[in-house]
DNA sequence: GCTAATTGATAGTAATACTATTATATTTGC
DNA sequence: GCAAATATAATAGTATTACTATCAATTAGC
């Protein structure tokens, strides 16, 4: 991918972590080793020793940077959302027709993530993967609500409203923008899950991708 | 709800327990209870330690029934889907129209259940929040494709394939008919949990429902 | 070069996720 | 109605998880 920006830092809600991990070398690399450690063994088996083993540091360093492993992969999803929207808005720009800014959108956020070189300490490809197999568990915790209070999903949501807004300006008339928009996310993922694990039920392969499906369903959904 | 049938015992792939539950006073128990349990403290901090106690039964007794907690949620995941397909099915009894079968067979997936009294033993109407809040959960392991071929998901398909086949017989033509069907099924949960969680990023609520939003989006889907 | 901040090492606790063993009920088969 | 079979309960034990606390060693900032 090519870089948009050389210097750009995503920002992250403060709430999420307990020490920046962007501030230091050790919380870069707890950064960049965690992706690769939850794409290979799965968040449910992933712990602060394994990955304190494989950064040759110690547990309880990590634990100052982050209260507790579902911290730490609320915190790489929003940087996830965060990096979309920033891209998003990239794709978009200079393009005055709403159904071609709709489209261009509908891609960034369904599309597989390529790895963008000028952020080093976190490969966005993996990442992608990540999203694809854990981002439904930051969501269905028992904690949702306060969480969500405390604005840990705030980036997450403005993604979806970016195309809710765009839906909007295509068919003012349309009945369920909101719900259109926040299922073609969640849905974009699932499709992709399905594509990996469950191939039977979706029509999602090498040749059909779900952003070709969720084109379609727009181009139909809101045509005039 | 009105029951259908006195005695139907709904059927679950045997590798998914060690014991069948349904063959005991215990069994059952575990079964009534865990549903309670798991909606109450939620999946992550549910086990089968405070499930025994909340029984007043011994933890080592569950593990007789199940392997572990997973195995145990895929089992109430499965007699959900087979449930919704055995309303499916009713429900489109004697229905020619394609279309009016597609609606029914959405509306069943998309509702709220309502309680089965002629199965004591499970309350649908809480299984139902369960599996808004935790199904993804059993699908979402790394040990998905090994269970996937142990067949742990096949009602689910089976669910998702007759929506498939009623979407082929209105529309030969449509494109992509396992990925609408599987993204309504997904779509509904979700958007049933946004509506309890996310407010901002769904337009249900008390007044319209999942089950407007998707029946208004196959009427534009398929229309001819 | 001194001070403050960061990191590492070690230890410890309570809970989790089991397994194994043995004792005690309960059921069933005849 | 009794013995045998089976199911359940009680107890104990292990390895791992998910932390917290303390203190020593290292590094960074000025």
């Amino acid at each position: 991918m090519q870089t948009l920006l050389s210097n750009i830092k995503i920002k992250v809600n403060e709430k999420i972590y307990v020490k920046d991990p962007e501030t230091s070398v050790l919380g870069k690399k707890i950064l960049q080793e965690s992706i690769f450690l939850i794409d290979e063994i799965g968040f449910d088996t992933f712990t602060f020793k394994k990955l304190g083993e494989k950064i040759g540091s110690n547990e309880s360093s990590i634990y100052r940077y982050f209260e507790n492993k579902h911290k730490l992969l609320v915190y790489l999803c929003s940087w996830y959302w965060s990096w979309i929207e920033y891209q998003m808005v990239f794709k978009m720009m200079n393009i005055d027709d709403p159904m071609e800014r709709l489209k261009r959108a509908i891609t960034v956020v369904t599309q597989k993530s390529e790895e963008d070189k000028s952020i080093p300490h976190i490969n966005e490809a993996i990442l992608n993967k990540i999203i694809i197999a854990e981002f439904t568990k930051t969501l269905h915790t028992k904690e949702i609500d306060d969480e969500n209070r405390e604005g840990f999903f705030l980036i997450y949501k403005s993604v979806i409203n970016r195309i809710v807004q765009l839906i909007i300006e295509i068919d003012p008339n349309y009945q369920y923008p909101k719900s259109l928009a926040s299922s073609i996310i969640e849905g974009a993922l699932h499709q992709c899950f399905l594509k990996d694990h469950l191939k039977t039920i979706t029509d999602c392969n090498e040749k059909i991708s779900p952003t070709d499906f969720y084109l379609n369903l727009i181009h139909i959904t809101l045509r005039k």
